[in-house]
DNA sequence: CAGACGATCCGAAACGTTTCGGATACGTCT
DNA sequence: AGACGTATCCGAAACGTTTCGGATCGTCTG
C-alpha cells in the first residue's frame, strides 16, 4: 500500500511514444527537443505525476547537488539550551529555505568522536557543504573537512586554517560597548569571557584590548575573566572579581547568559546595577529584555549572521576556490544596566 | 581533486579475489559466507577505505532507511523566535542522534503552499518520516502525509485524522495551574490563549474548563480571550480585560510570551503582580525566570516530549500499523507572580 | 543534384548495489 | 555407488537515470 510504486521515466516515455532518451532530455531542458514535443512531454510527466529518482540520478550524476546543506553542532556538553543558538538557528533554516535547500542537524553523541555523527554524511556526499558554529581553535570538525575539501563555511576564523569562506565578528566588535562604558567614564573594565579555547572568545578579547587601547586605558589582566558558558560560572567569576582588592567599575560579558549570572551575584553581593556596576552583555537574546535592569547589550543580529552564512557557504560550493570573508559588527543596544561610572572617592565598594 | 572517485565493491572484490555477489553478502552479514572469508572481505574493505554509496544501494532499495527524520516546521509568520522552539529543537536533535538518525528540518516560504517545502522529500523518500509540530486542527501538512500513508508523529492531536502515533498533552494540563490558584483563593480566573485553530490550544481550553468545574467554578467566556502568540497581543488582551466591569483575578496564560505581555499590562496599569493579579505562563522558557516577577509556569519538559515523539515516531516507522499515544502532564513550577487572592472586597481594582 | 547542415530523435552503456537462481565441491547416508 | 545435503560461491539481471555516439530526414547551398 504504502509502496504505490511511483512512475518512472520509461512510464511517461511510454504514454509519449517517446524514447527515454529524449523523455529524460526533454524534462531536463536540453536543446534538441521540439518545442511541441517537450510540451507534450512535461504535459504527461505532471498528469501521471512523475517525479525523478533523485537516488537514479545521484548514481549517474554523483556532483549534482543535494540540495541540503548541514549544520555540525558542537558537542552536547558545550551547547546546553543557548538561547541564542536557536534564534540562528530559525534564521539559517529560513534563509536555506529562500534558497531552496533544507538544512541538516547533526550532533555528536555525547563522549564520542565528534567526527563521528557527519563523517558519513560527507563521504556519502549526502549534503553539498556544511555550517560549522561555535568553533574552536584547532577544530577538528574543520579540519576533517578541510582535509576531505569538503565546502564549509565557518562562524568565527579558525587558527591554522585559512583560506576557506567564513563570517567573522569585525576587529572592533566590542568597540561600540567599551566607547559607551568610557563615555560614561568608565576606566577599570574587566570582561567574562567564554572559554579561551572558542576562537570568537580570542578575537573578542583581542578587540578588548584594543578597544580600550584606543582610550588609552589598559587592561588589568585580572579583570579577563574565563568564565565557562553559563550564568552560574560568571556569577562565581563576578564575585571572586569583588573578593579582590580593586574590582572593575563596569563588566562587559561575552554572552547574555554571562551577563545575567553578573547580574545575579551583584544582586547576591547587594551591589547596585548599574550604580555600582555596570554590566553589558553580547547577543541580546530574548530574555535581555527582561531581567531587570533590562541588560545594555551587543546585538547580533542573527538574520544577518544566517544570512551571511548561507550565501558564503553556496558561494564556496558553487566556486571551490571561493575565499570569503565577512566582517559583522555588533551594534550596542543600550538599556539599563549600564550609567554614569562613580568617581573612585563616592565609590561605594565597601560593601 | 575533490572528485577522488571513492572505492566501489569492486574494488574490493578484485582485492579480494571475490566476485562482486560475494563480497556485498560478507559485508551485509549474510549466513552463507565463511568465516575466514568475511574476515579477509572486510579487512580490505576499511583498508582501502570502502563505504557504500547509499544512492547505488537505496536505488536497488527502495525501501531501506534513510536514517534521517524530517522535521517540518510551522509557516514564517506564525514561528518568529519562539524561544521554546529553540529548547524543543535542541532536545530533538539529541534524541534523534541517539537513535541514529539525523533531523531534517523543512520550513515553508512565507505565503507558499505550506506543503511545497517537503513534498519533494516525501515522494522522494528522503527522510523516513516527520515530526509535526505545532498543528492546527485540519493541518493540512498532516493531511497530506496521511494522504500519502507517509509515517509521521504530531505533538497534538490532530482532529478528525486518527490512528496514527502522536504525543498530546494530557487532558489535565492545566490543572496543576487551576489548583495552584484555587488554592490561592482566587476564583475568577481567566485565560490568555493561543489561536484557536490550534490544536493544543483547544485541548487546553478544555482542560481550563474541567479543571475550573472540578473546583465548582464556572469560566466566565469573557475571560477566555484568544491572544495571537505574541507579547504585544497578550498584553493588549490584558489591558482590554481590566478595562470591562469584571476583570479576573488572576491569568493563567498559553505560553511565557503571552504571560510576559500579560505582565508587561499589569505594570502599565498599575496593577500589582501578584498582589492585584497572578500569572500564570506555559512552557518555562528561559526568560520566565528573569522577568520580575519571576513568572509561575506549567513546565513542560523538552527533553520528554523530544524523547516522546522521536520514540513515537521510529515506532510508526517501524510497524506502519503502529498507533501511539503517549500523554504528558506539564508540571507546576511556582515563582512569585502568583499569590493569594485578595478579597472581593478589599480589591484594588479601582485603578 | 550532391553534399552539408540543422533539427530531432534513439539505442545502449554506464553509475554501484542487491538478489535470484543456480553452480561447485565435498562429505554423508542408504 | 548413487543420491542427497551443506557450505560456499558466482553470473547476470535489475533498480531509474543520464549521456555518448550516432541515425534520420528534410532543407539549404552552391
Amino acid at each position: 500500500m504504502r509502496a504505490a510504486k511511483r512512475p518512472t521515466l520509461r512510464d511517461v516515455a511510454r504514454e509519449t511514444g517517446l524514447s527515454v532518451t529524449q523523455t529524460s532530455r526533454a524534462l531536463n531542458g536540453h536543446a534538441d527537443v521540439s518545442d511541441r514535443t517537450r510540451a507534450r512531454v512535461t504535459e504527461v510527466a505532471t498528469r501521471i505525476g512523475y517525479t525523478p529518482n533523485l537516488e537514479a540520478r545521484r548514481l549517474k550524476m554523483p556532483n549534482s547537488r543535494t540540495g541540503s546543506i548541514g549544520l555540525v553542532l558542537a558537542t552536547k556538553s558545550q551547547r546546553f539550551s543557548d538561547p541564542y543558538f536557536g534564534e540562528l538557528l530559525t534564521s539559517l533554516v529560513d534563509e536555506a529555505a529562500g534558497r531552496g535547500c533544507d538544512l541538516q542537524l547533526f550532533t555528536p553523541l555525547v563522549d564520542e568522536d565528534p567526527t563521528a555523527s557527519y563523517v558519513s554524511a560527507v563521504t556519502a556526499m549526502r549534503v553539498d557543504g556544511f555550517v560549522v558554529l561555535r568553533i574552536a581553535q584547532q577544530d577538528p570538525r574543520v579540519r576533517f573537512l578541510r582535509e576531505r575539501d569538503f565546502p564549509f563555511v565557518t562562524f568565527g576564523r579558525v587558527d591554522g586554517i585559512d583560506g576557506h569562506p567564513a563570517v567573522n565578528e569585525s576587529i572592533d566588535c566590542l568597540r561600540p560597548a567599551i566607547d559607551h562604558l568610557a563615555a560614561l567614564g568608565h576606566r577599570r573594565i574587566g570582561c567574562l569571557t567564554e572559554p579561551l579555547e572558542y576562537a570568537i572568545a580570542a578575537q573578542r578579547i583581542a578587540s578588548f584590548h584594543s578597544s580600550l587601547a584606543a582610550h588609552g586605558i589598559e587592561a588589568d589582566p585580572a579583570h579577563i575573566v574565563p568564565s565557562g558558558f553559563r550564568q552560574d560560572a560568571a556569577a562565581d567569576a563576578t564575585r571572586r572579581l569583588f573578593d579582590s582588592s580593586g574590582p572593575p567599575s563596569a563588566l562587559v560579558a561575552f554572552n547574555d547568559l554571562l551577563a545575567m549570572g553578573a547580574l545575579r551575584a551583584a544582586n547576591d553581593l547587594g551591589l547596585d546595577v548599574p550604580g555600582d556596576l555596570s554590566i553589558v552583555g553580547f547577543d541580546d537574546i530574548h530574555a535581555a529584555r527582561f531581567v531587570s535592569p533590562p541588560l545594555t547589550t551587543l546585538r547580533h543580529s542573527p538574520q544577518t549572521i544566517g544570512h551571511e552564512l548561507i550565501s558564503q557557504l553556496l558561494a564556496g560550493i558553487d566556486d571551490p576556490g571561493y575565499v570569503g570573508d565577512v566582517y559583522i559588527t555588533p551594534k550596542l543596544v543600550v538599556r539599563q544596566s549600564t550609567g554614569q561610572a562613580r568617581s573612585p572617592r563616592t565609590g561605594a565598594l565597601e560593601v
